[in-house]
Order: C-alpha cells, then sequence, then structure tokens
DNA sequence: CCTGCATTCTTTTTT
DNA sequence: AGAATGCAGG
C-alpha cells in the first residue's frame, strides 16, 4: 500500500486517504488530478475498504473514461470489470439496459445522436403542420435538451407566453414520438434514468446498496440533471449515503453554454456537508512565468473558489507574443518559428497550434501543408458520423427495432429504389391514422406506392432472415452488400475512401465482439442486451475514437476546448484577438466573458515550457476581411512575462512602440532551446492593409473634430463606403464613413 | 426522381 | 469563403 502513496504531495496524499465521505477536490490544472482520481480508487481497494463492485466512477469522455482503468490496471493486479467506470451517459444506457421494462423501454430501444435528434424533430413539426420558420428545428432541439438536462418534463416546464406554450407543447409531441419509435436522445438516458432510480423503489435501493464509492471527474462539467442522478444515487439525505469523491477545477469550466452549471460545486459542498475542501495547487507541468499569467488572468474572474497555482520549477522562458500582418503571416510565422524548433530537437508532436474557433485552423493547415511540415487536426467528423457509416447504421437499426422511423426514412430511398416524397408523404398520413409506424403501415398501403415500398420492407425481412444465425460482423458484411450500399458507392467517384470506411466498420464490429464474447471473468456480470442492438449503442455513444490514427510525428492542431487535459512542451494560442478571443459572441455579458477568460486559463495552462500567443491586424472571417486589435487578455497579462517579438502599435493612447526583442534573457530548457529566443531578426513594421484607408492603418491614432482623438480598431467597405470603427475613448466607439468624416492622422 | 441554383448561416462540443 | 440546406425546373 505505501508504494501506493509513494511520491504523493502532502495534499494529494491527504485526498487519497481521505475517509469515505462527501469530499470535493479543487485540482488546479496539471495538478494530478487524474492521479489522485485514480489512485484513490486503487487505496480504497487495497485497504479492504471497498470492494470492486461497490465502485461508480464516472467521467464526461469516453478517453477519460478509458484512461481511468488503463491507470487502474498498471496500479492494482485487479479485476476492474467489477467496477462500475464510465460516462454519464454510457452508465445510464447501462442500468437502462438492464431494467428496460421497467424504464418503460424495448428491449431493442436505439439511441438517437445530435443530427438524428434534429432529423426526428424536423419530421415531427412537418407531421404537424407547424411552420420551422416560426419554430426553428435547431432553437426547439435546444429547448428540448436544456429543460430535460434541467431535469423537466413538459408538465413541469413553466410557461408564461403562448410561444413557449407552443414550445413545451412540441416538446411533448417529441417525447412521445420518440416512445413510439422506440427511441431514446442523449440527455433522455439521463432523465429516463434518473426518474428509473426515484421511482422505482426497489432498484434505487439496490443501486444505493450497491454503489457505496461514487467517483466523478470533472464536477465542474456536471448539468443539474447530472447532479440530481448523482444525488439520488448516493442516497443523499439518508442514514447511509454513499461517499462521493468529486473532483474539479472551476477555473476550468468552458461548458456553461451547454448546460453546466459550475455552482453545483457550491451546491455539493453545502448539501453533502463536506467537512474541508482540499485544494491541489501545486502545478507539475509548466514553467514559472507560465503559471503566472495564468494566474494573473483568471484573478480576474469573479465568485471563484479560489486557487493560486504554483510551482518549483523555475520561471522558464518568457512568453512569446508575435502580432502579424495578416492571418497569412501569422500562420507563415508559426511555421518558421516550428520549424526551429524542430530543428532544435523538439518532436513535432509536442507542438500544439490552439484557436478558438474551428473556421481558423484552414489557414494554419495552408502553411503547414506547403512547408510540408506534418501536421494532425482534430476534431472533424467523427467515424460513426459519417453518411455511409449512418447509413449503414440505419439498416442494422432496422433490424434490430423496424420501428425507428428516422432509421427508416433515412434509408428507405438510399441507395436509390424510386420512392419518392409524394410515396412518403402518403405512407407518413397513414401512419398517423393507424398510430403505428412506418415500417407497420406499409402493409396497409395500397397502389403503386405500396409496390415499391412493399420492396424495400420485403428487403429488409429477407436480410432479418439471412442474418438470424450470423455473427455480428458477418450481419453487418451481408447488408453492406444487400442494402447495395457497396454497390453505390462503388460506381460513385469518390467513394473508395466510403468504402474502406465501410469495410471498417465490419473490423469494428468484428473488434467489438471480440471484446464482448471475452469469458466472464469472477465478479463480472454480463452485460444486457444482444449484440446488435449493443453494439449499435456503442456507435452513437461512443461516435469514433479519432485519436486512434496515430500516425507519425505531427503538429497537433485543436480547439482550445479540445485541449483541455493535454499538455504540450510548446504551445501557440492563434488568433489572441478581441471578437476572437474572447469571442465577440461572448464579450457583452459578464458571465460568458469570464467563461472566455477560463478558456484562455485552459490555454495558456496546456504548455509546459513554452508559450506564444499570436495575433493577426487582419483575416478572412466569412468571406470579409476583417480587422481587429489584440485581445483584451493581454492586459491582463503582467508586461514583465511577456516579450514581444514585434513592435507595439496597439490602442490605448499615449501606446508608445516598444520594442520586446532584447537578445538571449532566456535561460535553455529542455535540450531544444539551444538557439535563443527568436532565431532570427523578423520583419517589424505592420504592413499597410491593402486597401485605401487614405493613408491610415489599424492601430492608427487619429483626430476628429467633434469626437477627439481615437485609434482605428477596425475597417469595412472600400472607396465611397469605406468605413472606420474608432475608439474615441470617453466619446465611445464609432462607426465613421471615411469619406464623410474629417480625420487627421496623429501620433 | 434528380440536378442545379439560390439562400442561409455560420463558437466552443460530448454523449 | 464555404458548407449545407431548400426550392425550382428537367
Amino acid at each position: 500500500m505505501s508504494k501506493l502513496l509513494e511520491n504523493l504531495n502532502t495534499e494529494q496524499h491527504a485526498a487519497v486517504t481521505l475517509p469515505p465521505q462527501a469530499a470535493l477536490i479543487l485540482a488546479g490544472a496539471g495538478s494530478g488530478k487524474t492521479r489522485v482520481l485514480t489512485t484513490r480508487i486503487a487505496w480504497l481497494l487495497q485497504t479492504g475498504q471497498a470492494s470492486p463492485a461497490s465502485i461508480l466512477g464516472v467521467t464526461f469522455t469516453n478517453k477519460a473514461a478509458k484512461e481511468m482503468l488503463t491507470r487502474l490496471g498498471a496500479m492494482l493486479p485487479i479485476n476492474t470489470r467489477g467496477m462500475w467506470i464510465g460516462t454519464f451517459h454510457g452508465l445510464c444506457n447501462r442500468m437502462l439496459r438492464a431494467h428496460y421494462r421497467e424504464a418503460a423501454l424495448p428491449q431493442t430501444f436505439q439511441i438517437l445522436d445530435t443530427a438524428d435528434q434534429l432529423a426526428a424533430i424536423k419530421r415531427l413539426l412537418k407531421a404537424l403542420n407547424v411552420d420551422d420558420e416560426k419554430f426553428p428545428p435547431r432553437e426547439l432541439q435546444h429547448f428540448i435538451n436544456a429543460n430535460k438536462e434541467a431535469g423537466y418534463r413538459p408538465q413541469q416546464v413553466e410557461a408564461w407566453d403562448e410561444y413557449t406554450r407552443k414550445r413545451v407543447e412540441l416538446y411533448h409531441e417529441y417525447d412521445a414520438q420518440c416512445q413510439k419509435e422506440g427511441v431514446v436522445d442523449f440527455p433522455e438516458l439521463l432523465l429516463r434514468s434518473y426518474e428509473l432510480l426515484s421511482r422505482n423503489e426497489p432498484i434505487r435501493r439496490h443501486y444505493q446498496l450497491r454503489f457505496r464509492h461514487i467517483l466523478v471527474d470533472e464536477f465542474q462539467d456536471t448539468n443539474r440533471l447530472q447532479y440530481l442522478w448523482l444525488k439520488i444515487l448516493a442516497a443523499h439525505g439518508a442514514e447511509q449515503p454513499a461517499a462521493i469523491f468529486a473532483v474539479g477545477d472551476d477555473d476550468q469550466s468552458i461548458y456553461g453554454f451547454r448546460g453546466a452549471e459550475v455552482g453545483n460545486m457550491r451546491d455539493f459542498e453545502r448539501e453533502f456537508h463536506v467537512a474541508s475542501v482540499i485544494r491541489l495547487e501545486q502545478n507539475y507541468r509548466s514553467h514559472g512565468n507560465i503559471l503566472d499569467a495564468a494566474n494573473a488572468i483568471i484573478a480576474n474572474n469573479s465568485k471563484r473558489l479560489g486557487k493560486n497555482l504554483w510551482t518549483d520549477q523555475g520561471s522558464g522562458e518568457p512568453i512569446r507574443v508575435y502580432e502579424a500582418p495578416t492571418d497569412i503571416d501569422e500562420g507563415r510565422w508559426i511555421v518558421e518559428e516550428i520549424q526551429q524548433l524542430v530543428r532544435d530537437g523538439a518532436s513535432r508532436s509536442d507542438v500544439a497550434l490552439l484557436y478558438r474557433s474551428n473556421a481558423q485552423s484552414r489557414v494554419l493547415e495552408q502553411q503547414l501543408f506547403s512547408s510540408g511540415v506534418p501536421y494532425k487536426v482534430y476534431g472533424g467528423l467523427r467515424f460513426f458520423e459519417r453518411q455511409e457509416i449512418k447509413h449503414a447504421l440505419a439498416y442494422l437499426r432496422l433490424l434490430a427495432n423496424p420501428d425507428d422511423d428516422t432509421a427508416f426514412l433515412r434509408v428507405v430511398n438510399f441507395p436509390t429504389r424510386g420512392i419518392g416524397a409524394r410515396s412518403l408523404e402518403l405512407l407518413q398520413d397513414s401512419a398517423r391514422t393507424f398510430n403505428t409506424s412506418l415500417y407497420a403501415t406499409v402493409p396497409h398501403l395500397s397502389g403503386k406506392p405500396a409496390s415499391a415500398i412493399g420492396g424495400f420492407v420485403r428487403l429488409i425481412e429477407e436480410m432479418r432472415h439471412a442474418t438470424e444465425e450470423l455473427p455480428l460482423y458477418e450481419i453487418v458484411d451481408h447488408i453492406l452488400d444487400t442494402s447495395g450500399l457497396r454497390a453505390h458507392y462503388r460506381a460513385e467517384r469518390e467513394g473508395q475512401e466510403r468504402l474502406e470506411n465501410l469495410d471498417e466498420l465490419v473490423s469494428a464490429a468484428r473488434y467489438f465482439m471480440n471484446e464482448a464474447d471475452a469469458p466472464v471473468a469472477e465478479g463480472e456480470e454480463a452485460q444486457h442486451g444482444d449484440p446488435l442492438s449493443r453494439f449499435l449503442a456503442h456507435a452513437s455513444l461512443e461516435a469514433g475514437d479519432h485519436q486512434a490514427e496515430a500516425g507519425q510525428d505531427a503538429v497537433q492542431l485543436m480547439t482550445v476546448h479540445a485541449a483541455k487535459g493535454l499538455e504540450f512542451d510548446a504551445v501557440f494560442i492563434t488568433g489572441v484577438e478581441d471578437g476572437l478571443f474572447p469571442h465577440e459572441q461572448s464579450m457583452n455579458d459578464i458571465a460568458s466573458l469570464e467563461e472566455e477568460r477560463r478558456l484562455m486559463y485552459v490555454a495558456v495552462t496546456r504548455a509546459r515550457k513554452r508559450l506564444y500567443l499570436t495575433l493577426a491586424q487582419s483575416r478572412m472571417l466569412h468571406g470579409q476581411t476583417r480587422y481587429a486589435i489584440k485581445s483584451r487578455f493581454f492586459e491582463e497579462i503582467p508586461e514583465g512575462l511577456l516579450k514581444w517579438l514585434t513592435p507595439r502599435v496597439q490602442a490605448g493612447f499615449g501606446a508608445s512602440a516598444s520594442y520586446g526583442q532584447r537578445s538571449g534573457g532566456s535561460s535553455s530548457y529542455g535540450g531544444w532551446n539551444k538557439s535563443p529566443v527568436s532565431p532570427k531578426p523578423r520583419e517589424a513594421m505592420p504592413q499597410q492593409p491593402s486597401r485605401d484607408l487614405g493613408g491610415l492603418r489599424i492601430g492608427q491614432l487619429v483626430r476628429h473634430a467633434k469626437f477627439g482623438d481615437g485609434v482605428i480598431l477596425a475597417a469595412e467597405g472600400s472607396g465611397a463606403d469605406a468605413k472606420v470603427q474608432i475608439n474615441f475613448g470617453s466619446a465611445g466607439v464609432k462607426w465613421l464613413l471615411l469619406s464623410l468624416a474629417k480625420l487627421e492622422a496623429i501620433g
């Protein structure tokens, strides 16, 4: 046991060995959070305080769950299979499969992913003749999910206005449709599971007695419903509540926009009477300057639980800042810098390019590509979300559950079978009359549509018959041929990759079966449900690990969100401009600006040794050149931590151009810093935007007869329409037509 | 039923 | 700019 606790610092040790009671661990970035979580489980097991079956480990991503299991396996020679460790959704799915009757679901219930759900909503609106201009499907989807994630069924939603009353009604209809079709969307997995626990006493008691230790990762990301779910599982308020061990960091809460409630941390502390909150503040990742910058940034947020990271690693290098004239120059400079790092011995995979939004990756990719620097972009379309895969899965879903109308409509005419919108409308109408699923309605049909659609139903029936006795992967293989999907993509010009993906689906099925059919070891329970349904659930819940394709040593590109939890020797945070980061849609109210700030905090704390902040004075966005000034977050970083590699010509009055370049100054780290700081002096003067601004440019100080002195923030249009945005300080920020306003360049 | 053009809308993302 | 959807015409 002592071995387990070796090398833990005081706080980590204290957290791991806490008595089994409600605990809140505030774990700063890079403070060994995952280590504490897994060591805690190992310690509970090894000291005999817990059996594997009594442990419930909850994460948000499959990746995190997998990592927990891997690390546990390395620590203890135990069978981790007896424990329930998984994502909220995965665990709820497991529970609902086991008690599908009590949860009023068909045994083969299918899971709708976000796109399926949207399709289902559109279909509903059409069937009910609802104007989708007045009730945009996406908005309705958001409304439904937000309510589910707050724990509200339609009856519980307060509707004060006509509009909301209608949306509640649609929410109700939507639920009814899902129930009829035997499908469940993501938030429904949780809500259903929660309701099952609250309504069914024996089942509730069963799980409450079983899970004595509940460990929750990334607690700051929980939404209301997830909190309620944990609360009921832990038998909160009962005499013998389970011990919840919650680990989180309020400063890294960056999912407020999708319903995460940081407030759950405070509520947890209060409602569960957490005796003492343990703070993990020693950072093992970043050098001092990087941490100082991070601390300084996050200090501007209000309502923090309070935490200050420190390190004993020394301050390290200054943070390098580069301001480029355009986004293309920004990308080019970054690529040169990366090439220099690589020449100095860095490996490309230890270098990350982070950006606020995905749209920014293109310019960077172009530069990397044309320079022949290998790179990998994270966060594209995932395997199970590809259209050919979704088509194949739709056939499989129909085999498992013919009432799945979404799946039916997806493939009834794909590949084309001469079934048009007209026939389908007819079918949908009579399905409403008979109150049956589309599939079940087909026999009632007469006339021409009947034969075409009847043929489709016969095809599915034949598939079902032919695959009855086959193992899973052969079922998949079989439907790829009999559905005509393979033939379809073979005929398509660009179909080669899709065909390969379909083959990969067969492999995925084979792999899935091997995993699933592993002999059931002692202390392990068999999972519920038939292999096909389980495979389909797996496909919905784990849309595909793009992490899988390791490949060569490549520079890592991703959004800041995607970078949470990761770390790199060198990190470039790109596009650090007002309007981009913070994003313009989040600049105006305090709550969302604070989330942007946390996002910046997350970004900064990804770096181990070297951090770059880069920005561009102009960039193409939505097909238009936009001009921006440096991010307001620069003001929050102590000037002494920054090394400007470009002259500072910036907004703010009287800001004199200061050149940050001072030779050397930094010490060397990690072996790949052979050349001091900036390899070569770079072009210093920002170029004038290639637009006639009458000798003006962004950042230019100007004088206006009425508004006084100001600085140009942005420009738009050209010729007679050319407008500039100027910050006149106390006189405000104004857009002025260049042709009308008499502006005099000063400074 | 398919094809091509117009219109729209673009943060972040996991399940 | 570019993707993705929706609608008119072949």
